[in-house]
DNA sequence: TTTTTTTACGCAATCGTTCCCGATATCGAT
DNA sequence: ATCGATATCGGGAACGATTGCGTAAAAAAA
């Protein structure tokens, strides 16, 4: 016999029951704690299950009660400081809850966002955490889940018209502080480098920008607005919108960038294009990265309450899973950003 | 009736039977395109399936199968620029072959490392890839799991004991080519900052900074080699280690730090202390975040294939998963790191 | 036409738990 | 001693899918 035949926990509550000789309904019953079974045997059941290092499978458990203690979470991309310290935050509180989580990432893609989304959800996972994908633009498969009663909670990037819970950043205020600071500094040509214009994220952040430029009455011009479709997922994207902004008869003095992956990227454009910051060209953007303050120069940038928003958002999917109704309320968890002024601007 | 209690996929097998007057086992033989089902009939129900969104329940085939599909990854934290670079990679070929990720952080401690393992295990993963916590010292626990069956993979952090597919670093080389770098440079006085003393990297790293240091024929004073117990994690740690340093009658000349934390803790502590990289103090560490180059100065590390890593281990894992008997021969593959050299050193 | 083989499907057990019903046993009250 | 009320426990049917076995009907062979 080989080991792999053996399984692992092959101990189930029958080898109990007939160790015992009880029924499974007792055993059952005792490790649940049942006040119908009495104390004797339930030390003796618990104690032998204890011995045998007995464990509940599972998936049985899950079959039988229709509910699997675990979610999904479904983000662009793990290995972006942002989400993973999202993820971070739901999984803190989720392993506290009992709960496990199934991360995936839709890699920008909507095909890879629905395929997840189909995959999780073969009546597998009990809620879902999820920041949609750039490329998303069809949402009925999320409208229909949503229908049929799934918990979910969008962060970060949400969908207006699903009502449900969500977590999202102060994009407006956080953007607007941004380019209000840029032009405390005396800059008065401030472009934006966007994440793609479908975007949630995208648009309160634009509206931040336009919002402090009006209120300068400095006038908005199209054309110091460009974006990134794949909000810097790839340098070339970046690269190209730089390139364009630097090829403008009125050059940018300042530069706004609309995401993580955006404000790096054209930090790195800048280098190695020899262009001076804040000299030449100031920088500013939304960045999650710890390293940021220790560049050179040290960036100013607007940082997201991403370990709360996740922390936030699985206690919101908490509520939604555990309620017995469903809610009809809904909120949206707006957290404040932090605007950190360094040598870049 | 409210939607929740409609429950999702509330489609089930038996439903197809019914609508079509044919039985489950029909059904569920002719979705499994099974040879025994006529062409017509299989037809028929794929038709069917599809027209009323039939998705098989997970649970109630990972309870028949005795397999879930899914597999656990345990890491000591997800918000780190290396590991969220591994699961990237565990993730894209899991996914691709149907297999859900369950992620857990252990946080540098032993018992939520225990506590993970042990839910986890439920009967409820296939596999394992764990990277173990700086604090582990008792691995009884993993070792009943592996003697059971459970298909484990060690990625970086491994535990020699254990015999099964490892997939690390070049860490000794890393080391070795990183110190011999900074001799070449002319230093002579060389200090490591290094992880715990019992982690399996650690050790290696520790080697191979000796052996380069042997070779060069310069005394390996001990003094000169101390401990972050938990990797860097608390800047704290860093501070401490650093500032025993820089007590020393004969101060180091430059710092080899051993983990990604700990190379980005060392250089904010030179920050804070104004003191000057390279003139001051050299530095060079191990570290996977993609904003050293832009660092000021542009700092020298030694960077681990952390994406491919991650597949590397996703397809050993794979492959003892989907082997029918039990493997006997196990590989350690040793992916080897790359050295970049930039202004710090 | 009869016999044998093949094709195509149904019955029912099973995976490990939970939980609705009953069924005894025990005990105080009458 | 009898009776109803609790307290404890067992039987067995689910949950949704898979699969070995049995069996009609159809096709092929005799």
């Amino acid at each position: 016999m080989y080991l792999q035949d053996v399984k692992l926990s092959a101990v189930t509550i029958k080898d109990i029951a007939k160790a015992l000789g009880l029924s499974t309904s007792t055993v059952s019953r005792a490790l649940r704690d049942s006040h119908e079974i009495s104390t004797e045997t339930k030390t003796l059941i618990l104690a032998h299950a204890k011995k045998i290092n007995y464990k509940p499978n599972r998936n049985a458990q899950s079959l039988k009660e229709k509910r699997s203690h675990s979610i999904g979470v479904i983000v662009s991309e793990i290995a972006n400081s942002f989400f993973s310290q999202v993820i971070n935050g739901i999984e803190s509180i989720a392993s506290k809850h009992g709960y496990t989580v199934n991360i995936s990432q839709s890699m920008e893609s909507a095909d890879r966002e629905l395929m997840n989304l189909e995959y999780l959800t073969s009546s597998f996972i009990d809620g879902l955490i999820i920041s949609v994908s750039t490329e998303t633009k069809n949402h009925e498969y999320l409208k229909e889940l949503h229908a049929k009663g799934l918990p979910i909670v969008f962060v970060d990037r949400v969908i207006d018209e699903i009502e449900t819970h969500k977590v999202i950043a102060d994009n407006f205020k956080g953007a607007y502080k941004a380019t209000k600071h840029l032009i405390a500094k005396g800059y008065k040509k401030i472009a934006i480098v966007s994440n793609h214009e479908g975007l949630s994220i995208a648009k309160e952040r634009l509206a931040g920008y336009k919002e402090a430029l009006s209120e300068a009455k400095i006038p908005i011009r199209e054309n110091m607005i460009v974006f990134c479709d794949h909000g810097g997922m790839l340098y070339a994207e970046v690269e190209n919108a730089m390139n364009g902004l630097m090829k403008l008869r009125t050059k940018p003095d300042a530069i706004f960038a609309g995401s993580d992956k955006i404000t790096t990227g054209c930090m790195r454009f800048m280098k190695n294009k020899k262009i001076k910051i804040p000299e030449d060209l100031a920088l500013i953007g939304f960045s999650n990265n710890d390293l940021t303050e220790l560049l050179s120069p040290p960036l100013s940038v607007i940082k997201q309450p991403a370990f709360e928003m996740g922390e936030a958002a699985m206690t919101l999917l908490l509520n939604m899973m555990e309620s017995k109704r469903p809610q009809q309320q809904f909120e949206t968890r707006i957290q404040s950003t932090e605007l950190l002024i360094r040598k870049s601007t």
